[in-house]
DNA sequence: TCAATAAAGTTGTCTGACAACTTCATCGAC
DNA sequence: GTCGATGAAGTTGTCAGACAACTTTATTGA
């Protein structure tokens, strides 16, 4: 029924099984975990095992430990927040993700438009020269393209943005990579035209501290490109 | 200089050391860890702590071991990302996770006009009076609004939505509960009725389907709540 | 009844050992 | 000389036992 484990890794093994029961509830905050005899009994593992995955739990924010006392399942108010790198199977998990960067870089081009600094917004027009250079050269630009959206990031002037952005950046950008493959080389050439052309438009929007219409343009960017995605998941699902 | 280490713990000690190492730069993606025999010796202390220690970094995707070769930094690209748990004392941080929030929930309000159903409307209604009910009751109803919030996030079709939400709401909803205190009575009802009057008005552009003024209207109500909370940030540290 | 004390239970750390696997140098056949 | 096989050394994975530090509970005594 269960089948087998699909690691080898005891530790790992371990740690699935308590994750399990925490988070499926078996186990509600402050619940007090098995003690690791119990543990290394009932899993017939040695302690070291036992031990390695509450560290790991623990790391994850999961459980706390108190010395001569136990170990207790946290409150998950203090666990931080996480998002696992979406499987790259799973299109409807990455176009999930995609509406949250959609709504996390809508509100960034707002705020630089407020409060971009002069520097922050030659580092902008740099970025899109980069991109520009990056086309003519026949390149994809796939990086440079993505160095622009940090930069954009970087001029809220709050941490949180380009942090969240450098995250999914790298797992939420298969835009030209995997679009770029079904296309002719007139079509693709005529797409990074527009994208470069909207992407003006943001910086336009930016660098006249005007917030409506930077937020109107990177929401028509990145609603267009998520717009591509899903018509690509749409066919790859239908035929 | 560098102070007693603050924690009893030696696993934490070994944690934060490699941590430092890694997010430092010191050690780059793929750099090979120094080996278990090599901790042990430079940091004092036995094997099972320097094994832990690794467990959690690898828990928390900055490590990957491979037997019979090492321990290796991994790819930033396969860590998750991580808010941990705002300091309560810097006001900052808060307002940038604040702005966060912003810009996670403004994108809520306009998708849940496009896709929410009749169920999750309702629900959003049901919350709504909920608040208002709470309110009667001269209640400062912090956990009806935050269930409010979370309706709209639901109505999303979007799982990321409410689980970004359910994590910042446990942190970075000190909204009344901060304010509350510094206010006279009268302040205080009409400071609540007029949430609820934009509560109202974000619900009107969700039932409506109109994506524009939900966001429109879920905008204000959150740069109300942040510029209060600023100007309460401003206050606390001039005077 | 209540406080001090003892005992049992639990996590934290140390030590030593072996298994499983990788890496690299050495050696031998061609 | 080149290339593959072989073996040794090094490294992580796992097991076992022991003691220290601390908490919780039960016992005892006033």
């Amino acid at each position: 029924m269960t089948g087998k484990p699909r690691t080898n890794n005891l530790v790992e093994r371990v740690m699935a099984r308590l994750g399990a029961d925490i988070r499926g509830g078996r186990l509600g905050p402050g619940a007090r975990l098995p003690t690791e005899q119990e543990l290394t009994a009932s899993m017939g593992v040695s302690r070291t095992v036992v031990r390695e995955a509450v560290a790991a739990l623990r790391a994850d924010g999961l459980v706390v430990t108190r010395r001569g006392s136990g170990a207790y399942v946290a409150d998950p108010a203090a666990s931080p927040f996480r998002i696992a790198a979406p499987h790259a199977a799973d299109l409807g998990e990455i176009l999930d993700v995609m509406e949250l960067r959609l709504a996390v870089e809508v509100e960034a081009a707002a705020l630089a438009a407020e409060r971009a600094t002069r520097k922050q917004i030659a580092a902008i027009r740099m970025a899109l020269r980069s991109i520009d250079r990056a086309l003519r050269g026949g390149d994809g630009a796939v990086a440079e393209d993505f160095a622009f959206h940090c930069a954009i990031a970087e001029a809220t002037g709050n941490r949180q943005f380009p942090r969240f952005l450098a995250f999914l950046g790298n797992h939420v950008i298969p835009r030209q990579s995997v679009r770029l493959a079904v296309d002719t080389p007139a079509e693709r050439r005529a797409y990074l035209e527009r994208i470069q052309h909207e992407h003006g438009r943001i910086v336009a929007g930016i660098s006249a501290e005007d917030p409506a219409e930077a937020r109107r343009a990177m929401h028509e960017h990145l609603t267009r490109s998520l717009e591509r995605y899903r018509n690509l998941a749409r066919r790859s699902v239908d035929g």
